[in-house]
DNA sequence: TTGAAAGCGCTAACAA
DNA sequence: TTGTTAGCGCTTTCAA
C-alpha cells in the first residue's frame, strides 16, 4: 500500500490540496461541508500527513525536545512520563535526549540535534543551561521551558525548596522533637539550582524559628540514593545517646528509606526511637510507611508542556510556576518518647 | 543570526550544493580535496543541516520511534537509556512513545504518530505487536526490532526467562536447599511474552530435574512490585514449619527485596533462616546483598538499537539475537540449616 | 568527480 | 471561502 498524499484526498474530496491542507490542520477558513468532506475522504484514504513535509513548509514540527540528565532516576522519569501524556494529547511527540555519561554528549545535543530544525520548542528539566546555551536556543527562536530550578531568561517550573524542607522540619518540631538530625545532598549534587542548599536552609530556618541551633554533628549529605542515606544515618545514629537525633528529615525519599532501614539494622525502631520524614512521595514510600512531601513531577512534566504549548501558540513568554508540594503524614514520625 | 543553508556553504566552498550534501552526508564521490573544503566552510558557517528538508528529500529521517509500556520501572528506564545512547553515538534521535495509560494511546500512536513518516524504525519494548500492528509497520517499510520476547515476523532481542529461572533455582539446590519457594508473576502480566509463566516452568524444571516435585503451596503470584513480593512472602513464610520453604526465588529482584523485608519483619533472617534470589540485579540488589540473575538492559537497548541501524543499512532483515546473564552469589543465599 | 535541475509533500501568500 | 502558485531546504538522478 503506497502512502497517499494530499492530492489524493484532495481529488477524493473536489477540493484543492490547499483547503485540504486547512481542512485539517484547523489553520485558515473552511466551511463546515467542505471540511467534513476532506475528513470523510482523508478517513477513506488513510491519509496521514507526511510531518517532514509539513514541517518543511510550514516551520513547525510539533516535536518537543525532553533533556535530562540521567533517566534512572524516580523523579526524572515521572516528570518525563508527565511530560509525554501531555504531549501525545496535544498530537505533540516527544524527542528524547539523556545526557547521561560524557559532557561531551551535551555539546553533541546541542551543536548537532538541536540545532536541525527537528523541535519546535526544548523542555530542560533539572538542567543548568548555560547563557550561551540559552542564547543558541534563543537565536533559533525556540521556546524553552525549565524544570526544576531558575534558569536566567528561562520560565522555569519548579518547587519551594526552602519551604519544602520547612514543611518536613515544622512537623517533627510539632510532634516534640528538639533534636532533629538532617541527611541533604552532596555539594556535588548541589551544581543545578542548589536544591540540597535550598533543603538544608529550609531546615535550618525551622529550627531557628523554633528557638533550636543547627548542630552540624547531626547534619550529613549523601548522594540521593536509598544506600547513600543508609550510611549516612548510621553515622548519625551511631552517635552517643544524648547527641543521637530522635528524628531525621532526609531530603530525598530514597535517603529517608535507607535511613529507616539503618535504623532498623542498629537495632532502633522506627518511629518509637526515630521519626523519619523524607521529600518525594516515592513509590516506596506507601510501602515503607515513610512521611514525606509529596511533590509531583508528572503534573511538573505536564504543566511545563502546556506552558510550551501556550507559548508557541501565542507567542507570549511565559511566568515562572510554582508547584505543589503537600506533606504526607503516615507510620515513619510520631512524638519523641519522653 | 538567521540560519545557515546549503547554499551559503555551497558558495563559501565553491562547489555546488549537490556537492556540499554529499561531502556532508558521505553518500556518493568526493574528492578528498573537495570534501575538505566543505566541511572547512560548513563549520565556519555553522552549518547544520535541516532535518526537514533533508527527510523529506531522502525519505530518511534519522529518528527512531521506541514504544515502551511504561517509564517508571526500572527495567524500561535502563532499556531506553542503553537505546538513547546508542543512537546518540550513531548521530540519530529517540522519538519516546510511552503507553501509559489507556489503551487508547496506543491506537493513537499507530495510527498517528508512526505514520507520519517521522520515525525510520521502531524498537518495541516488551510489546506483543498485533499482526496488524506489524503488518502496518511492514508496509511503511519501517524495520521494528522488539526486546523482550517474540513477536511473529519482527527480529527480537530476549534473554532466555526459562534458563534464567533454571540458574536462579539450581543455585538454591546446589546449596543443598530442598524446600524453594517462588513468587511469581501474575497471569496478567503474562500478556506480553509471559514472562512469568516461563520464569516458573524454569523453576520447575530444576526442581524436577532434582527429583523434587514443585509444590503449589510454595508458589505465589505478585506483580513485580516491593510491595507484592512483600505480601506473597508474608503467605510463604506464615506456613507451619514443615511446609515453610527455606529458600524464595522471585521473578524479579524488587519482589525479592520484599521478600527479604517481610522475612526480617517476621524475625526470620536472611540468609540464616531464608535464602532469596532473584532477577534483575537492580540498582538496589548490591545495597541489599541480594544473590541475582543479572540481565543488561541497558546493553538489550543498545543491541536492539545495533540490530535496526544495521537493517537500514544493509536492508538485511536481522535475526533474533539471544542476551547475556549471569548469577550474582551475594549474601542472600547460604546453605539451609541441617 | 562534479553540476544542473527536478522534485520530496506540504503550507501560505495572494488573488479571486 | 476557495484555488493558484511559489516556495520550504535539501537529495538525487542524469548528464557532462
Amino acid at each position: 500500500m503506497a502512502s497517499v498524499g494530499i492530492s489524493e484526498v484532495a481529488r477524493l474530496a473536489g477540493v484543492s490540496t490547499a483547503t485540504v491542507s486547512r481542512a485539517l490542520s484547523g489553520r485558515g477558513a473552511v466551511s463546515a461541508a467542505t471540511k467534513q468532506r476532506v475528513e470523510i475522504a482523508a478517513a477513506e484514504l488513510d491519509y496521514v500527513v507526511s510531518s517532514n513535509a509539513s514541517s518543511l513548509a510550514s516551520g513547525r514540527t510539533r516535536n518537543i525536545g525532553v533533556l535530562l540528565p540521567v533517566l534512572d532516576r524516580w523523579y526524572f522519569t515521572s516528570v518525563l512520563s508527565g511530560a509525554q501524556r501531555a504531549l501525545l494529547h496535544a498530537g505533540y511527540d516527544l524527542t528524547l535526549y539523556s545526557l547521561d555519561g560524557s559532557g561531551s554528549e551535551r555539546t553533541q545535543v546541542f551543536e548537532h540535534f538541536l540545532l536541525r530544525q527537528r523541535v519546535d520548542a526544548v523542555i530542560a528539566v533539572s538542567l543548568e543551561l548555560s547563557p550561551q546555551e540559552v542564547s543558541r536556543l534563543h537565536e533559533l527562536r525556540k521556546p524553552v521551558v525549565g524544570i526544576g530550578g531558575p534558569i536566567p531568561g528561562v520560565p522555569t517550573v519548579s518547587i519551594d525548596d526552602i519551604a519544602i524542607a520547612t514543611l518536613a522540619t515544622e512537623h517533627l518540631l510539632a510532634l516534640g522533637h528538639t533534636r532533629i538530625g538532617h541527611i541533604g545532598g552532596a555539594p556535588e549534587f548541589d551544581a543545578d539550582f542548589h536544591l540540597p542548599r535550598q533543603r538544608q536552609q529550609g531546615y535550618e530556618e525551622a529550627l531557628r524559628a523554633a528557638d533550636l541551633a543547627p548542630d552540624p554533628r547531626i547534619i550529613r549529605n549523601a548522594d540521593f540514593t536509598t544506600e547513600g542515606g543508609y550510611r549516612a544515618a548510621k553515622q548519625l545514629l551511631g552517635l552517643p545517646a544524648r547527641e543521637r537525633p530522635t528524628a531525621i528529615f532526609a531530603a530525598s525519599d530514597e535517603m529517608a528509606i535507607g535511613a529507616m532501614l539503618a535504623a532498623r539494622d542498629l537495632g532502633l525502631e522506627v518511629p518509637g526511637e526515630l521519626s523519619v520524614v523524607g521529600v518525594d512521595d516515592h513509590d516506596l514510600a506507601e510501602f515503607f510507611g515513610l512521611t514525606t512531601v509529596a511533590q509531583f513531577p508528572r503534573e511538573q512534566g505536564a504543566h511545563a508542556v502546556s506552558m510550551l504549548l501556550e507559548e508557541l501558540e501565542s507567542g507570549a513568554p511565559q511566568l515562572d510556576s510554582l508547584m505543589q508540594f503537600e506533606l504526607r503524614v503516615r507510620s515513619s514520625t510520631i512524638r519523641p518518647r519522653p
